[in-house]
DNA sequence: GGATCTTTGTGCGATACCGCACATAGCCAA
DNA sequence: TTGGCTATGTGCGGTATCGCACAAAGATCC
């Protein structure tokens, strides 16, 4: 049911009549690695759909501490806050693996989001997936190790890539997770040492994929689960009202 | 603007037209202390509007330790899952503070939820509510002191209540924050010697609300800025909108 | 090739929290 | 009153993580 095969998953997903009215106002932009889309608090304007780069969606608190709320890749958007009734973002966004987005000006898309109703209906799956995944983060934080925590991460950004290689140096990855970057080269030493992962100087190689979840939490199972299972849902309801589109 | 002046805000908060069709569906049931509303992953098929009850929202993992992701009182709803075409839901309920709430069969309201852009908009207005304030939770889940998370899960129950006490075993505070009951007690102590609370089994009387407030994290005053900020905002655009309503 | 910067590795004391065990105290019911 | 239950208080050793300081190893630039 892909109308477009490469490209954003959520927008893809979407039904030719839903697709004919957005396409056209999408333009693409490049994502360099630690840039900035969203500064918290502030006014935005923009909406982005990931096309092959991550951004992690980041709380930053007064004393500078930092933790990560959820992560955004292709299969996503970013910019809910703009739908949802606010005009600025609480979080701030940054670039963790370059790439490019479609972006399109925020109003262009809620007008969008409130006349059709499968646009609406995709955007709302992704909230519920959104939701799952910030929940499992927040149980996640709290109960488990640093290396299970680089586990789940790690598996989550794969998931999101084509290759098995990422561009992150470990300072980054404490930042994401919350903890200090010491921590995190202790982690990433014993994944090391096990076989299940290769790291030189900002670039970390999976090896071994399985390993890497036998390690980790069972959080990373529950939102790639819930995903899935949204995912798919999504391509069914799809089969059935491509042609019963019911913009205003 | 409050059409209602008793009852749930989210609700009360409708104009007229959207309060016609809904409020007829509506019934009000009794949630006793501990009521598990929704089991995480069950099928479930209502919605519930909090009159003036406290239900957590709580992961659960899979040893059994728990996390809070978020409070729902009289200012919002549970069962947002089913909205966002989920047919479960992915965490608990658990009644934190007994009450009584307003409750419809997810069909109606999510029938309501596709056609009326004023329920549309209060919804996901208090989405983004939510959003703010599991995002926060999770940070302060991972930065912030048993301490301060007692404060800062102190003042947002007092929010929602009418009175300055709340009903609640130190036991269920440990699980609501995942932490340790001795934890809880060894800051709940503390605060007591401050004078802050007193706490006399399973009763807590909040003494010095303003004094908690300065020993809390930042993390209160962030969801609590960010819920007044929504609401006054949706009060403001209903003036607008009292007589356009223009549901299917 | 050498200086410099960035990234990663390591060690050490401090601390917050955990897990457990057990003591105390308020509440209730026989 | 007595006994039993539940809720709270306390102590102790173990551990993960923190904060800091500094060393080592790649990368970069002249």
């Amino acid at each position: 049911m892909k109308n477009h095969p490469e490209g954003n998953e959520l927008l893809a997903a979407l039904p030719q009549s839903s697709h004919a009215r957005i396409f056209p106002l999408l333009r693409e932009v490049d994502l360099p690695l630690g840039k900035e889309v969203y500064a918290a608090g502030q006014v935005e304007n923009m909406v982005y759909f990931p096309i092959d780069c991550i951004v992690s969606l980041l709380y930053v608190m007064d004393d500078g501490h930092s933790a990560e709320i959820a992560v955004v890749g292709r299969e996503g958007m970013m910019g809910i806050a703009m739908l949802l009734g606010g005009n600025s973002m609480p979080n701030c966004a940054i670039v963790q693996s370059a790439g490019s987005a479609y972006r399109l000006p925020s109003t262009d898309f809620k007008r969008e989001f409130d006349r059709d109703p499968n646009v609406r209906m995709s955007v709302l799956r992704y909230l519920q997936a959104l939701f799952t995944q910030m929940a499992q983060t927040a149980a996640c934080n709290r109960h488990h190790s640093i290396e299970q925590q680089l586990c789940r991460w790690l598996l989550l950004s794969l998931d999101r890539l084509n290759g098995q290689e990422l561009t992150m140096t470990q300072e980054l990855i404490a930042n994401m997770l919350g903890v200090r970057r010491e921590g995190v080269t202790h982690a990433a030493g014993r994944l090391q040492k096990l076989g299940l992962i290769r790291y030189q100087r900002g670039h970390i190689t999976v090896l071994d994929r399985a390993g890497l979840e036998r390690r980790c939490c069972e959080c990373y199972q529950v939102v790639k689960d819930e995903a899935d299972r949204l995912a798919a849902r999504h391509e069914r309801l799809f089969e059935f009202t491509e042609s019963a589109d019911s913009a205003a």
